[in-house]
DNA sequence: AACTATTTATAAGA
DNA sequence: TTCTTATAAATAGTT
């Protein structure tokens, strides 16, 4: 390569490393330029320098992002797996969980009870009936203390932690 | 480059752009892996031959998605844009809507009412007893149907549909 | 940044 | 494909 020759091996000089890394920066890029154009090739190059400065080359008529997604779907390589996979699956849970409270709520509205047979309606009935007794209570619960106290505000808000019932 | 100059241009028989670009892309990844020893540099390199075939190289010790990470956490550069970010943001808008259907599932149950006022738990009540008056309505309603015609299978599936009173 | 002696890459041929 | 080799190209060390 030039006046003898060279070991590969990390160059200690620290400005003759940083020559060196321009000089066959340039000399990478050009090849890839090359092949580019030679054979009708994609090439996606990013180069990072020890001294943290980025330099790339990309194809033209194409990305550095269309490359990898052309990439990652032709050999099946997962490059952004976890995060962007599992993004796609918790969205697809929150949305079926989602869906299931909507119809829950819409049953218990009574908006919507189409589905449910005559054995699930009693089920159901039964279901809010115990709820509207819970409701009851606790409106009894209130009363009870305004009359007698007159400290709804702090237990309401001590209930928040727990329902502790009298 | 050999015996006699060549132009860069497009070789345009396929036998020689395939040895070609087999030779050269060899040469490239050797280079690459010159750089990175010499120059203690982080390189990512892939390439997509005209017959769609791919080749990489990669630093060791990194992964093009650790190299592609840095770059766009370095330059701000945002690859993936778009599509990331709107899923981030759908998600955080489902895990909100999730949170307040599960409320409201446990106001009406009676699991949970604390937060609520007098007057909440008044329009709560109300709310409930008018669901249960149409759960009820709803039974009566297929009790007769089966009474009268047996049809309710039939019924229920129409129902699905719309809801329509006798 | 330029120069240049050498090494390296590689196009074409076998 | 792989090897050979003449020649072009890259580049290490120098200025």
């Amino acid at each position: 390569m030039g006046r003898g020759k060279i070991e590969i091996k990390k160059i200690e000089n620290s400005t003759n490393r940083q020559v060196t890394y321009s000089k066959r920066r340039n000399g990478i890029f050009k090849k890839a330029k090359e092949l580019t154009v030679l054979c009708d090739a994609k090439i996606s190059l990013i180069m990072l320098s020890s001294t943290r400065k980025f330099h790339e080359y990309t194809s033209p008529n194409t990305t550095t992002k269309k490359t990898i997604d052309l990439y990652q779907s032709t050999l099946g390589v997962d490059i952004w797996s976890t995060h962007y996979e599992k993004m796609q699956e918790n969205l697809k849970r929150l949305k079926e969980i989602n869906n299931k409270l909507r119809r829950e709520i819409r049953q218990r509205t009574g908006e919507d009870m189409s589905g449910l047979n005559l054995q699930e309606l009693c089920h159901l009935q039964e279901n809010i009936t115990e709820s509207l007794a819970e409701i009851r209570e606790r409106k009894v619960m209130i009363d009870t203390l305004l009359l007698h106290f007159g400290v709804v505000p702090l237990i309401l808000c001590l209930s928040r932690i727990k329902l502790i019932p009298f």
